[in-house]
DNA sequence: TAGTGGTCTAGACCACGCC
DNA sequence: GCGTGGTCTAGACCACTAG
């Protein structure tokens, strides 16, 4: 499948932008300017930038342009973007389980489909870290349908979302999510090194996918302490 | 200023869909029928559907159709979206501040400009209830530059967003977030009737407006446990 | 007034889901 | 094969911002 050609815009802008060419504050092309350089109409270049705004990248002002917006300190997990491209460059996961087979678990917070109980399902933990720092500890359950051979293969750059779409060409479209406050268990306490009781940001999350059927369930356990988790959210 | 097409598509659907003519999983009309309907091109009618999308009302399947989608019993806080058009019917608000003038308040997560804070401020806050039980807690501040005579104006329908629009013609296009996890102070606690140091999520929100210096500034306080707050992505 | 983004038209071709 | 949504073209007019 050839690469969409807004998709290839909003990469290229993308990439720009986090190596710095781009300042904070400063202009992206206008609308006409990435219509002659990529030989697009203004539709296409109008669908990269929106994507772009989507995703926090810019402000889009009526009159001004696009502008290049600062990439807040906070975890952007309430979005479809991994953790590392949401939070910078000293972050570091630890698996706390491999992919295995196992079983769907009861802490998933959202419904189950029948014909999902009814697949085997895998299973994954990670510890995610800014720095030395523990900042969110995250449980995954997902169906194997359709993923041959998946437990026993590497992660591509550390990245579930990168496998999922090189290997196998599934595509995450969107996600739900369920946000609440409680106390950490001693389990969570231990492993995010904090007090026994401590606060914590629960999220659950379903992320949708390309194959209709195929959802991924994630439940995460955030230390906001130092890195509040952050969300923005555009027209 | 004409409504838009795409607007005025939009919101007959959204109408259509909250007053039941829709159940959930139903299919809206494709956009080709939309088309023939309102007399507008597939791009009007496409603008009109990705507003569903964003808002949450419908998913949309390549081949299939847009559908309608279940309305979650959780706080749809973190889109633009209203309280009340978030959670259903039997919520209800009380003022604990009515608007008045007052001052920038350190409680503010997010960065004042220099000019807002040489503008004065105004303040409100109010609490909010599902059924007789108070789940938030909601502080509101803004500059009042243009709003002339805004503290002594009653909410439209109590919507402080359909009071800004029909009133100044000041539209939400946005907003930002940074969500907390924390112990309630005793002053929240006695509001929410939770015990002291119970956990609550704490949202901090930046509104941004079609007035391009002008931000609405919010500070939330949740009692997560009968109501997450709810929240989902698209593409 | 020139340049920008926002809306809209009238077409086209393609990929997906289903019968 | 047919209808659906996804991408894309080549225009047009309008509203906002700025010099």
């Amino acid at each position: 499948m050839e690469e969409r050609r807004y998709k290839h815009v909003q990469n290229f802008l993308k990439l720009q932008i986090q190596k710095g060419y781009y300042v904070v504050g400063s202009y992206l092309p206008s609308e006409n300017e990435l219509c002659s350089t990529f030989s697009i109409t203004r539709t296409t270049a109008r669908k990269a930038l929106e994507e772009l705004l989507k995703e926090g990248f810019i402000d889009r002002q009526h009159g001004k342009g696009s502008i290049v917006r600062e990439r807040r300190k906070s975890l952007g997990l309430l979005n479809v973007k991994g953790f590392s491209e949401a939070v910078g460059k000293d972050v570091s996961t630890v698996f706390l389980q491999h992919p295995k087979p196992g079983l769907w678990d009861p802490a998933i917070h959202f419904t189950i489909s029948e014909t999902e109980l009814n697949e085997s399902c895998v299973h994954f933990a990670r510890l995610r870290r800014v720095g030395e720092v523990p900042v969110m500890i995250e449980y995954n359950w997902l169906a194997d349908t359709g993923l041959k051979g998946f437990p026993g293969i590497d992660f591509i750059e550390g990245s579930f979302f990168k496998t999922l779409s090189q290997h196998y060409h599934i595509e995450i479209t969107g996600s739900e999510h369920e946000l609440r406050a409680e106390n950490a268990t001693k389990n969570i306490a231990a492993l995010l090194k904090i007090p026994h009781d401590s606060p914590i940001l629960h999220i659950s999350v379903k992320f949708h996918t390309s194959n209709n059927n195929f959802f991924i369930y994630s439940e995460l356990y955030c230390n906001t302490e130092n890195y509040p988790v952050g969300n923005s959210y555009h027209l």
